[in-house]
DNA sequence: GACACATTATGACTTAGATCAAATCGTTTC
DNA sequence: GAAACGATTTGATCTAAGTCATAATGTGTC
């Protein structure tokens, strides 16, 4: 069976290489023990804007974690339509939903220059027998998934335009802070329509609140720049939604 | 450490009582063997319509596994609104959007009277550990449901009212048919309230959309019990949409 | 079985967001 | 740097679905 000490000297590579704080940092390694690490060469690699990472459809051989950049996944149909499922940025793992399937259900495109690490999910798999922690940390990150899904399922059915801008204003903020950047003012990597995609709004209404919250005080909006003036008043709006 | 036929008699017993057969088939018990098992005592449980399997903000200390019945589950909101995130049948596994907060982040209530089998998520986790598949199992029904739950957020995000509702119906009718009742033929155990806050529709809308199917000769609908007669209109309803 | 309450159906009207259209602004390409 | 294309803003209309109202029907309770 597996060598347990060469097992974690893998182990040790994939988690270093990957900045893969959510499964490796609760085992023990500390922020600088995992830089260390990071310095070591492995299965990193950069995915140009607009490169994709995976197809719908493609073989399942291996989870993404996320060390740089930003990426959106989608679905697209027959008839052409897209629908956004989600943005993702740095520490953000995704393919996991194509674990039942042994292919890839959705598009993953870099939206940005990004840096990517691949984890074979075999070996992960492996690895997460012998580590319970890093099993544990496996299945912690996927049932966030879903409970985030179902948030999203939430603002999809129930708000109306305005609140789900707001949620998502705020819930990029929430996500850029806990990385380190300012939960104030950042950058939209994705354009009007995909925001549209993701939220079930069209472009053209996406534009139209952001002016409306520019005009109100909430936001300062420049192309692509976005800056929340009064985070309260847009948590406000969400009301009792989450 | 664990003892291997200790744990794997409990892996017996744990399954057998479960019905779980996504978790459990694979791993080799026949369909008969597991009836056998199953003519075990064991934590299976009643849930009377009505009642609450859990409830957000409870610990989470297991997964439930529905032998026979039907439930809901649905966050409330401050505000008094619901949104009902999933309608569950035999088969399926509730609870597994709580293992990363370790308490619940949705309330399950029986839409009739039900059979449970509560799992405790710590000795699953155990058990997984020595039986691989079991732990392979457990990400794939996890999985499935990140994926499933992309198709609601489509649903919810693109389609216009009727395109929700053929796809609510065939979704009801596939998932009746994989448990060996009628494809065609079922009765409905949730409101048209419920169905709404599902699909993100109001109750009138939906009543309405029953009753055009209905005229259109896609459906017969009885108050609670709906008859497919015309599957592949509805499916035709759906165009490109999966 | 009668009363109270919940659910469903249907009609009349309103509205949030979609659609269509046009102008502006930005960015990439050669 | 001019041309070509893509992204964004804003306006004018349209429409799918929501809201409000009422009646009918169904269901549970004592």
């Amino acid at each position: 069976m597996l060598n347990q000490n060469n097992m974690l000297n893998q182990l040790k590579v994939v988690c270093s290489l990957c900045s893969l704080r959510e499964l490796c940092l609760p085992i023990g390694f500390g922020p600088e023990e995992l830089q260390q690490l990071d310095t070591l060469a492995g299965s990193k690699r950069l995915v140009k804007r607009g490169e994709y990472l995976f197809r719908t459809g493609s073989d399942f051989t291996s989870i993404y974690a996320i060390r740089g950049g930003f990426f959106k996944t989608s679905v697209l149909h027959d008839d052409g339509r897209e629908h956004v499922t989600g943005f993702h940025m740095m520490g953000d793992i995704m393919g996991l939903d194509a674990i039942s399937n042994e292919y890839h259900v959705c598009d993953a495109v870099a939206l940005e220059t990004s840096e990517i690490c691949e984890i074979p999910f075999e070996k992960l798999s492996e690895l997460s027998m012998i580590m319970p922690v890093l099993h544990q940390n496996l299945h912690r990150i996927m049932s966030r998934e879903i409970a985030f899904d179902h948030e999203i399922m939430l603002m999809l059915g129930k708000m109306r335009a305005e609140e789900r801008l707001a949620a998502f204003l705020l819930n990029l903020s929430q996500r850029f802070s806990a990385r380190g950047y300012s939960a104030a003012s950042f950058q939209l990597r994705m354009t009007r329509e995909e925001i549209g995609s993701y939220l079930g709004l069209k472009l053209e209404t996406v534009s139209r609140i952001f002016s409306k919250f520019q005009e109100e005080g909430l936001i300062a909006v420049q192309k692509k720049l976005i800056e929340l003036k009064d985070a309260n008043a847009l948590k406000r709006l969400l009301g009792g939604l989450a």
